[in-house]
DNA sequence: AAATCGCCCAACCGCAGGACA
DNA sequence: ATGTCCTGCGGTTGGGCGATT
C-alpha cells in the first residue's frame, strides 16, 4: 500500500479558496443509493484521486458526500471521500509527531471523555479523531500501562503509594507524578480550589449557562477553533438554539472572572433548558452532567464536589487555578487586613478549617475560628 | 540476503442519530 | 408515523515497512 501525503502545493492551493458549506437541495429530491456495490474502488488513494477530491471541495465545499464521487469523477463511495478529506486532505490538518503537550492534553481529555475521539479532536487543533485514536492505541496506552496506569480508568493499577514512574524523562510523566503526589498528599491548595469551585459551581445557574452558549458569554475561547469548514460555518450561523457547534468556540476557555461573577447570581426557573445544555456545559467545563445537575438542584451549604471535578481532572479547575494565581489573596484578622499575592502564599495548610462564608461579585470570603478562637478569614478577589 | 515478526496508521465497516420526503 | 437517506462516530482491518532473526 502506497500512502502519499498531499503536497504543499495542494495545501496552499486549498487555503486560497474559501470553503463553503454545501447543501444540495437537488440531492435530497432525488436520492441516490447509498453505496454502489460494483465499480467502486477501495484501498489506498492515488495522487490523482486526491487531486480530484481537492479540486471538487475547493469549488463546492464540504458536504454532499453521497453525490460527490460522481460529480468529481471518482470511483469511490461518498463515505470514503469524506474520510479521505477529513483525515488527510483537509488543509488545516497538522501532521507529524505529537508533542508532549499534545499527549498530555489527550490524556487529560481522555480522562474526561473516554474514547470519544471526535470530542478530543475538537480540542486539539489540527489533529483528527482518527489520528488521536491511533496515537492513543499505539503509543499513549502503552506508556500508561508501562507506568502502571490503567488507560481506561486513569488510575493506578497498583495499590499503595510510590508505585509510579520509572520513566521520569517526559513532561507527561512528570505531570503524572505531580498529579499522584497531589492526590496522595491531599494538597491543601487543591482542596481550597475545590471548595471555591464548589461554591462557584453552586451559583452557576441556567441564565449564566445560556449566556455562555448564546453569545460567547463570560467564557473566552483561547485554544481550539472549529477545525472544519463546516463546523466554522455552523458555529458562526445565526441560530439561537444552543448547540455543540456554538460551544466549540468556547471550549478550552479561560474564565473571565469578572463577567462570570457578575452574572452568576441571577435566578431563573427554566430547568428544561438547563437539562438540554448539560451535555454542552459538561464538554466545556469538564464537570460531569451529574455534578452539574447536583449544582442546580442542591441548595444546601454542605454541598460537596464530586470526585471527577477535583483539581487534577478538570479544565475548569485549571482555569480557576490560573485566575487565583494571577490574583491576590487577602488575609485579615478582625480589622487588620493584609494583602498577599496568592502565588506568594507559602502554604494553605489549615485551609480545611475554612468555611466558604460568602461569595460576592468580587470576592470569595473564607473564614475560620483558629485555636485561640480568633476569627480569621481570607478573601480571594475574583 | 531472505524470511519473519511486530508496529503503525490509513482506510474500511457497521451502527446511530438526525433530517427529510 | 414511517421509511429512507446522509453524516459522523468508534472499532477494526490489513498493507507497508523497519527491525530482528
Amino acid at each position: 500500500m502506497i500512502h502519499h501525503k498531499p503536497t504543499i502545493q495542494n495545501s496552499s492551493l486549498l487555503l486560497s479558496f474559501p470553503i463553503f458549506s454545501h447543501y444540495n437541495q437537488e440531492s435530497r429530491m432525488v436520492r441516490t443509493p447509498c453505496c454502489r456495490a460494483e465499480g467502486l474502488k477501495k484501498g489506498a488513494w492515488t495522487q490523482e484521486e486526491d487531486q480530484k477530491l481537492i479540486v471538487y471541495v475547493q469549488h463546492h465545499g464540504e458536504g454532499g458526500w453521497r453525490t460527490l464521487p460522481d460529480k468529481a469523477g471518482l470511483k469511490r463511495c461518498g463515505k470514503s471521500c469524506r474520510l479521505r478529506w477529513a483525515n488527510y486532505l483537509r488543509p488545516d490538518i497538522k501532521r507529524g509527531e505529537f508533542s508532549h503537550e499534545e499527549e498530555d492534553s489527550i490524556i487529560e481529555l481522555h480522562a474526561i471523555h473516554g474514547n470519544k475521539w471526535s470530542a478530543i479532536a475538537r480540542r486539539l487543533a489540527g489533529r483528527t479523531d482518527n489520528e488521536i485514536k491511533n496515537h492513543w492505541n499505539t503509543h499513549i496506552k502503552k506508556r500508561l500501562l508501562k507506568k502502571g496506569i490503567d488507560p481506561l480508568t486513569h488510575k493506578s493499577l497498583l495499590d499503595g503509594a510510590g508505585k509510579s514512574s520509572d520513566h521520569p524523562e517526559t513532561s507527561l510523566e512528570e505531570d503524572d507524578q505531580k498529579s499522584n503526589n497531589n492526590k496522595s498528599s491531599g494538597s491543601p491548595s487543591a482542596r481550597l480550589l475545590n471548595r471555591v469551585a464548589s461554591r462557584l459551581g453552586k451559583r452557576i445557574n441556567h441564565s449564566v449557562l445560556s449566556d455562555i452558549i448564546g453569545s460567547g458569554g463570560p467564557l473566552i475561547s483561547h485554544i481550539t477553533p472549529p477545525t472544519s469548514a463546516s463546523e466554522r460555518e455552523k458555529s458562526t450561523s445565526s441560530s439561537s438554539k444552543p448547540s455543540p457547534s456554538n460551544l466549540l468556540n468556547n471550549q478550552n476557555m479561560n474564565l473571565d472572572a469578572t463577567s462570570l461573577s457578575s452574572s452568576m447570581f441571577s435566578d431563573s426557573s427554566d430547568s428544561l433548558m438547563y437539562e438540554n445544555i448539560f451535555g454542552d456545559i459538561e464538554d466545556m467545563t469538564g464537570f460531569s452532567s451529574r455534578f452539574l445537575s447536583d449544582v442546580v438542584s442542591h441548595d444546601d451549604e454542605d454541598f460537596l464536589m464530586l470526585d471527577e471535578s477535583c483539581l487534577e481532572n478538570t479544565l475548569f479547575m485549571r482555569d480557576l487555578t490560573m485566575i487565583l494565581q494571577g490574583d491576590k489573596i487577602e488575609t485579615k484578622s478582625f480589622n487588620d487586613i493584609h494583602v498577599t499575592p496568592l502565588n506568594e502564599v507559602d502554604s494553605f495548610e489549615g485551609i480545611d478549617n475554612y468555611n466558604c462564608q460568602d461569595i460576592t461579585s468580587e470576592n470569595i470570603l473564607l473564614s475560620y475560628d483558629d485555636d485561640d478562637e480568633n476569627l480569621a478569614s481570607k478573601s480571594i478577589r475574583i
